[in-house]
RNA sequence: GCCCGGGUGGUGGAACUGGUAGACACAAGGGACUUAAAAUCCCUUGGAACUUGUUUCCGUGCGGGUUCGAUUCCCGCCCCGGGCACCA
């Protein structure tokens, strides 16, 4: 009988779901396992990326399942983004029809994977059953202070025609189109991640080790959070003060100058009314025309304008000049920076362009510096000069005591600043979750009470694509009554951020139907939090730090107990094709729906695990999945052919192998390395080549075997526990080889095999003769051979005596099992 | 500039905690089977040299070091990928 893919697996596909197979339900006396792999987007059709990280996080869960666990598996859809929405202005069809169609076909191609899913609890994210909560989430967010409204400069995304989050710029660039992205003034909704930065960032050492730590150092760059000093400076002539963040302030003495960002709202107060009004307006308009990108590169030119305006150095007196500076950004710090050009090198070119004083306030050990002599700021260590009752101090050490002089004087203080900025949330598109807001005349901004949610997405909107929130035109919507007092009020049209939806989706998952309440606590108490997560490494920032932030949050709302989502993470690399990222522009993209329909699905799994470890980047062959389906065809042969001798034998052979011990040694140690690999580091690609040895090796003796009860039981053994161990990677054909073998019922339900310790571990080991670090010879001889053995047999190796030949054999070093190293000395 | 990750045959990749570098697979070559081809099965395959061997020398980005022994540890570089960055 020939090996036909298409028929095993839809056999088997339709047996599993008959039975119900992976369904997951509480057991108390289990373990639990929650593995999860990072939902897709329903975009049309599955790739080879998704193919990718959902074969590996199946053979997880199928192998943490044959190994006793409880396995939470769960499957669902990211279905709220622009590219429905696209859909709709290219084609007509509306976002919600487009998005469960996709999603119909795409859960198809999954189930045609042989993907161990639960999917009874399938959701999408558009679901108002799903977004209902999250519009609940928002509202105890707004009670608790997390939420809030602001008229700020955010990313504009010109050709998405929407508000991007920091974290949705790359380079300048908008992430999903990569086009430029601009600042617009605009009211938004951000959630306050910031308040949360110390804790993300002090978690981030409880996931050493179990997080990869490039994803924790992105992360830690991403909070990037700095110590340093908040420090006063009074206006001169007027009322009012500037607050500046420094690290640096042990150069305080040599402060000359203040920079302000041109968004600093103080600008303007500065310049009313003076002649310098127009010029610096000018000036900050024309700086904010330019790209935030250009702006902030290093080769852009350093440019400011004098306000007219004086500011008061508070421990010099100096009276120092208040520019506008286009290198100085608003949004960290307090933008505003002091400027110290001996020991700044910005404000070092800004002072020589500008013809600012420059005093210098540090110099190196035993040398001067001469601030007219200087080519570029000091910027290295040294000791205090110029600094009234510091002077002397080490620089280090002068910034701790110049911060409490100032904290006497009631001037500064110590601070710590992050670079994380709260998130920005409202999104003008159509195809999001409402945010549940509304706006009456009377009582202002109110959240909709909780009994009327959720906020339903209106249907029939027309999307052109054009201009702002599309639902803003939509009446029935849009006017409402308000929550308090009942009159005419206007609901809010922009929707959140799907990035939302993703921060919280994982813990749904526990208690998909709930209806009353978001989460069954109870459920959630068992199976969270995810054992293991697994996805591409894009999400390292977005989508991961966005789901710890909310973790957290729920945690101090009452719904969870847990404060780190995801226990353990793992990383999977891309795809790529001819040294190439797979995309249609360069025309390298392989479809999985072809591979299957060619070599069927378990050898499209089989290749995704084999051909690279899975955190790194894998190459497609189009040779090396022909590859694996060799291999598979290989196995079933194997079987094929002696499957009626093997169902004849009983199943052990008393522990005497007969002619066979080499396989009977050789299975044990398949099973050892197998179930190692799978459990250290998820090494599938070598448990699998060390299974394609245990195939090698019963070819070669598949021509002898004896129908003998030792032989075939060994032969047997052989066999079962290949296609038991095998069966995580390619489910479909072992479920039909174990059929083949006489057995009944499903491998996922069969135990996993257990090797035994004194067949696993060879009696017999090779062990390496060097002579002066170089191997000589090898040497078969018993496992913990002595040391005066050893030395022995390999002094008698023919090779070895070459070498030693009359010299002195000063020492022998002896790793028993490994090496034995013999050291000669020349004898004169 | 700072912080992570990486560099091994023609290719994808192995090598536990310092102990035989190149498992497994792809590609290539050879053989068996066949009228032939495909499929299948078997063998060879890091480089060089010669005395063709149970041989020698070289070889894990480069240069040093530690060690009986280094792909692995240390120091100094080079290159590739990624993150952060006029961050005060």
């Amino acid at each position: 009988m020939e090996y036909k893919p298409e028929a095993v697996e839809k056999k088997w596909q339709r047996l599993w779901e008959e039975k119900n197979l992976f369904k997951a339900e509480i057991d108390s006396t289990k373990k639990k396992y929650y593995l999860l792999e990072m939902f897709p987007y329903p975009s049309g059709r599955i790739h080879m990326g998704h193919v990718r990280n959902y074969t590996i996080g199946d053979v997880v869960a199928r192998y943490k399942r044959m190994k006793g666990f409880n396995v939470l598996h769960p499957m669902g859809w990211d279905a709220f983004g622009l590219p429905a929405e696209n859909a709709a202005i290219g084609s007509g069809v509306a976002p919600k029809k487009w998005t469960y169609e996709n999603i119909d076909y795409m859960r198809s191609q999954l189930k045609r994977m042989g993907f161990s899913y639960d999917w009874d609890r399938e959701f999408a994210t558009c679901d108002p059953d799903y977004y209902k909560w999250e519009q609940l989430f928002f509202i105890k967010m707004f009670e608790k202070g997390l939420v809030y409204r602001d008229r700020c400069f955010v990313n504009w995304c010109d050709s998405c025609k929407t508000v991007l989050a920091n974290e949705q710029v790359e380079g300048g660039l908008c992430w999903r189109c990569g086009s430029q992205v601009l600042l617009k003034e605009y009211d938004q909704w951000f959630f306050k991640i910031t308040a949360y930065a110390q804790e993300l960032l002090d978690d981030i050492e409880k996931l050493s080790g179990n997080w990869p730590e490039r994803v924790l150092s992105m992360q830690r760059n991403w909070i990037g959070k700095s110590t340093g000093t908040l420090i006063k400076f009074k206006l001169d002539g007027m009322d009012g003060e500037i607050e500046v963040f420094t690290t640096r302030p042990d150069t305080l003495y040599g402060a000359t100058f203040m920079s302000l960002a041109p968004e600093h709202p103080l600008v303007k107060t500065l310049v009313k009314d003076t002649k310098n009004e127009s010029n610096v307006l000018n000036f900050v308009e024309e700086t904010l025309k330019e790209d935030r990108f250009t702006r902030t590169s290093e080769q852009y030119e350093k440019k400011g304008v004098f306000t007219g305006r004086y500011c008061i150095n508070p421990v010099t007196g100096l009276k120092m000049p208040i520019y506008v500076a286009n290198f100085v950004l608003y949004d960290y710090g307090t933008g505003a920076v002091m400027a110290v050009p001996a020991h700044d090198q910005r404000d070092f070119e800004f002072a020589k362009k500008y013809g600012l004083p420059i005093i210098v306030v540090i110099e190196p050990r035993g040398e001067h510096l001469d601030p007219l002599a200087m080519e570029q700021a000091y910027e290295d260590e040294g000791v205090l000069v110029n600094s009234g009752p510091f002077n002397g101090l080490k620089n280090k050490d002068a910034m701790t005591k110049i911060t409490s002089h100032l904290e006497d004087m009631g001037m500064g203080s110590s601070t710590i600043n992050f670079r994380i900025r709260d998130w920005g949330i409202s999104r003008q598109r159509y195809w999001g979750a409402p945010i549940p807001i509304v706006y009456c005349d009377k009582c202002g901004v109110q959240p909709v009470k909780e009994e009327d949610l959720p906020v339903l997405l209106p249907e029939g909107v027309e999307i052109t694509g054009k201009g702002v929130s599309p639902m803003e035109g939509i009446d029935d919507f849009v006017n409402t009554k308000c929550p308090r007092c009942g009159g005419p009020a206007r609901r809010e049209t922009d929707t959140m951020d799907t990035f939302v939806e993703s921060s919280w989706y994982f813990i749904r998952y526990c208690s998909p139907h709930e209806n009353d309440r978001p989460f069954d606590p109870e459920k959630t108490s068992y199976w969270m939090p995810v054992d293991q997560y697994i996805g591409g490494i894009e999400h390292a920032i977005l989508h991961l730090l966005y789901a710890r932030f909310f973790t957290k949050v729920l945690r101090d709302l009452g719904y969870v107990e847990i404060s780190e989502p995801f226990e353990r993470l793992l990383t999977q690399g891309m795809v790529i094709k001819d040294g190439a990222k797979m995309s249609k522009s360069k025309g390298n993209v392989v479809d999985p729906a072809d591979m299957i329909n060619t070599y069927g699905a378990d050898a499209t799994r089989l290749f995704c695990l084999f051909a690279a470890p899975p955190e790194k980047d894998m190459d497609w062959s189009d040779q090396g999945i022909e590859g694996s389906y060799r291999f598979l065809g290989r196995l079933w042969r194997l079987v094929d052919e002696l499957k009626d001798r093997l169902k004849s034998t009983e199943d052990q052979a008393d522990g005497r192998p007969g002619n066979l011990e080499n396989i009977k040694k050789k299975t044990h140690h398949t099973i050892k390395k197998v179930t190692e690999d799978i459990d250290r580091r998820f090494r599938f690609n070598t448990a699998i080549a060390s299974m394609m040895e245990l195939v090698n090796e019963l070819y070669k003796v598949k021509d002898t075997i004896q129908d003998n009860h030792e032989d075939l039981a060994v032969i047997k053994e052989a066999i079962e526990n290949l296609v038991i161990m095998l069966s995580p990677f390619v489910p479909h054909i072992a479920d039909e080889l174990w059929y083949m073998l006489g057995h009944q019922g499903m491998l996922l339900e069969h135990p996993w095999p257990e090797y035994d310790a004194t067949w696993a571990e060879k009696s017999i080991i090779t062990l390496a003769v060097q002579v002066n670090g170089k191997l000589r010879a090898t040497i078969d001889i018993p496992k913990d051979t002595s040391e005066e053995d050893a030395t022995r047999t390999a002094l008698s190796e023919q090779n070895v005596k070459r070498f030693v030949n009359n010299n002195k054999v000063t020492r022998v070093i002896y790793v028993p099992n490994r090496v034995i190293n013999i050291i000669i000395t020349a004898s004169k």
